[in-house]
DNA sequence: TTTTGCATGTAATGGGTTACATGATTTG
DNA sequence: CAAATCATGTAACCCATTACATGCAAAA
């Protein structure tokens, strides 16, 4: 339940339609924590009930036009109650790691090229983060909000990292493994 | 949709009931793939229907017996060609990341203490990955099975050793931070 | 024989995903 | 003006989560 203060977030950091917000989500809060454009309308449509954000008051509100939100006081105290409280992680689920676990009992084909597939797609990811830190995240800036803000992004780094290192430690494996040879179980014929 | 071949995953490696598999999930194969006996429990119905696996001809199959399954050729068949196929991985989400993104908003009270947990709840998973590590990869078994599965375990121990390094890095600069300083609008009273 | 725990389920709710619908604005 | 694109939505489906229900077996 994260995607409500994940939108006031970042109504906080700017007010925004909500196509900006998709935008927004896409470019960089989406990172850790994704959304589709119909979740945040919903979402929108319920903060708004709930008197937790308001549409700024604009021209006409006819279909198709344009339509930015803000935080109200009562928003922004959610919020904060929703930071400071106490929340258990939630379990991981990684499909690529349970594959893995697959390949070990019905075999490996095909695994391979989708391992150096996952790892292209990391070293893209690690490549765009870098560019927000240089542009971001100067040597000079340094505030409190800044240093948050940076944990977060080093957070993102640092995880990329870790799965291209592994990528590349699991892909060195195959490459020394027989050829789907210990997926055979005891007795059964070798192909 | 990876539920399915987690559980046939696990029933390859042994046929069991809804309950034991329950068990599993929560033990080994839940480190990245969780279950609840529910979900389990309707897709047990479910690749039965589909004629993936069958209940094994046990006694009597009345209410609150055990009943085990165990996976059919098409299976295994299903189970070899999702692991093979290629997957796009989906996008994170991380619940701590987005709090420290709206601490940067919306101030830190609260959030130190829940860092602090979460820290010893990656070292507490760390230490149990530590025990299986040692308990089933001792420096003798290596052969292609031991291997595959040796290599999700380190990504566990890894995951979870990044997150105690960043939690870590997170703490020391919370220590740094002036008192929920950063986290004022500009010309708001310091509080 | 009541209670506790084991084992298998059903039902309700809510979020996420995909596909589709509709009005407005820009562009060829 | 026709087509593409922008912007905001609706609807349906699936999965996950939570709470509850039922039957059996062993122990107190």
């Amino acid at each position: 339940m994260s995607l409500p203060h994940a939108i006031l977030t970042a109504l906080l950091e700017k007010p925004s339609s909500g196509l900006e917000l998709t935008r927004r989500f896409d470019r960089s809060i989406g990172y850790f924590w994704s959304a589709t454009h119909q979740q945040i309308y919903r979402e929108l449509g319920r903060l708004e009930a709930e008197g937790l954000i308001r549409a700024l008051p604009a021209e006409q509100p006819a279909r198709g036009q344009k339509k930015a939100y803000e935080v109200l006081p009562a928003g922004r105290t959610e919020l904060a109650r929703w930071t400071g409280a106490a929340q258990d992680p939630k379990p991981h689920r990684d499909a690529l790691l349970l594959r893995l676990r697959a390949a070990a009992v019905v075999g490996t084909a095909g695994l391979e090229d989708d391992l150096r597939r996952h790892l292209e797609l990391h070293e893209r990811q690690l490549a765009e983060y870098r560019e927000i830190e240089e542009r971001d995240f100067p040597p000079g800036a340094d505030g409190p909000q800044d240093r948050l803000r940076h944990l977060v992004l080093r957070a993102g780094i640092d995880l990329e990292t870790f799965w291209i290192q592994w990528l590349g430690h699991a892909l060195s494996e195959f490459a020394h493994l027989p050829d789907a040879g210990g997926t055979r179980r005891p007795g059964e014929p070798r192909a």
